[in-house]
DNA sequence: TACCAAAGTAACCAATCGGTGCAAAGGGGT
DNA sequence: ACCCCTTTGCACCGATTGGTTACTTTGGTA
């Protein structure tokens, strides 16, 4: 069981890399997080999952609590980052919008942690964020992004206007994000399976189809 | 502070009334479970809030699941139950829907616990409502509410035909759930307060708004 | 009124949790 | 080669958790 005498690493290499251990721990918490809440979450799990002595998130993240606003933040940056990318600007409103409502469909299924972590913090009531002035800032320019298509759509004449940003967005990411949230409980009470690939794509274009006929004339 | 001595009742009544005790649970439980979350609630806390010995939990619910069960289940009875009292086929299609969007919104206002019992079930993957065959059966009926709806505003020539009664229905869940479940991540990101009376009032017209266009003609 | 199942209580338990003390080992700067 | 701070590991702790054992009290009824 036991490393040979003459094997130099004796079982694993363990090099000291402050930044590998702080980005393993990162993402084994997101996982824990998302999986099992911020109550149900164990910080030993983490640990084992980070491959990481539990000595070292208490050393570079100080507490449970803070390591989730750590975690939360990231998932907050990292999808700011990824709307950054889209370059709505150069289409025309109405694609634009499209995909805008893909995106953010797409964005969920390749991220399902943002939304779990998300309600994890809602439950908290949004405690950890309350102190996160960097969130409240890149979050400015993504509330603007659907203003600006918005606008461009009324001066085009495609668009009705007086309609407020705010309540778009919030509806641009409730329809997906509640398919995706209440998966579990949606598939038993109208029983069938939400997540098949045929539900999904019959979803996507239903939500298409409700955010252009919000805005369209 | 004490009880006079003519008092019939010297500090606590302590009446045997094993019906009363378990509904003084099953609220206290509710209560907490939405609070904290199914790992968050504590059962201690339960028996506290109860007025009842926490060996009472174990004797009438078994366990803590068992208790998130029923509370659970409880929850989407009476949602299911003021449903009915709607009677919507009273009613012209159109009307019949504002007044559904309507009583969605209204009923997660006046029940903010309902919402986030099924987050921490959706959390736990549904892994408790799976085996309750009542709540399978209670679902069906509101299922066909909206389908019902749908077909006579279709007949009146005032709907669209063709539409997924089941993706309406979740859309029309979606735009109110949404709001309520991050009220207080949405209210940092979007900068305002979601929960303010102009607010609402804002949100619930947008809603009915929405689904009404995904609807008619 | 004596009885006894049901209702209620208090003290307790093993397991687990988030969090620490302390010492050893690694590796860049000099 | 040496230093010395950072990184890592292990054993441990007090508090809390869901759950239980053993007991007393209540009240309908034969």
């Amino acid at each position: 069981m036991s490393a040979q005498p003459s094997d130099p690493q004796p079982s694993r290499p363990r090099i000291r890399d402050a930044e590998a251990t702080k980005g393993r721990i990162l993402d084994a918490a997101k996982k824990e997080f998302a999986r099992n809440g911020l109550e149900g979450a164990r910080v030993d799990a983490i640990a084992l999952e980070a491959n990481a002595n539990k000595r070292m998130i208490y050393h570079y993240f100080e507490s449970k609590e803070k390591l989730f606003q750590t975690v939360l933040e990231n998932a907050y940056f990292d999808i700011r980052e990824s709307e950054k990318k889209l370059e709505l600007d150069s289409l025309d409103p109405r694609e634009a919008l499209e995909r805008l409502v893909h995106f953010t469909w797409n964005y969920y299924i390749q991220n399902p942690e943002f939304i779990s972590l998300v309600n994890s913090e809602n439950l908290a009531q949004a405690r950890h964020l309350k102190t996160s002035e960097p969130v409240k800032i890149v979050s400015r320019r993504f509330v603007g992004l659907v203003d600006t298509i918005l606008k461009r759509g009324v001066t085009e004449g495609i668009f009705r206007s007086g309609i407020d940003p705010v309540q778009l967005n919030i509806t641009i990411a409730a329809v997906s994000y509640y398919y995706f949230t209440n998966q579990y409980t949606g598939s038993i009470i109208f029983e069938r399976d939400l997540m098949s690939e045929s539900a999904q794509a019959e979803r996507i274009r239903f939500n298409i189809d409700t955010i252009l006929r919000i805005v369209c004339l």
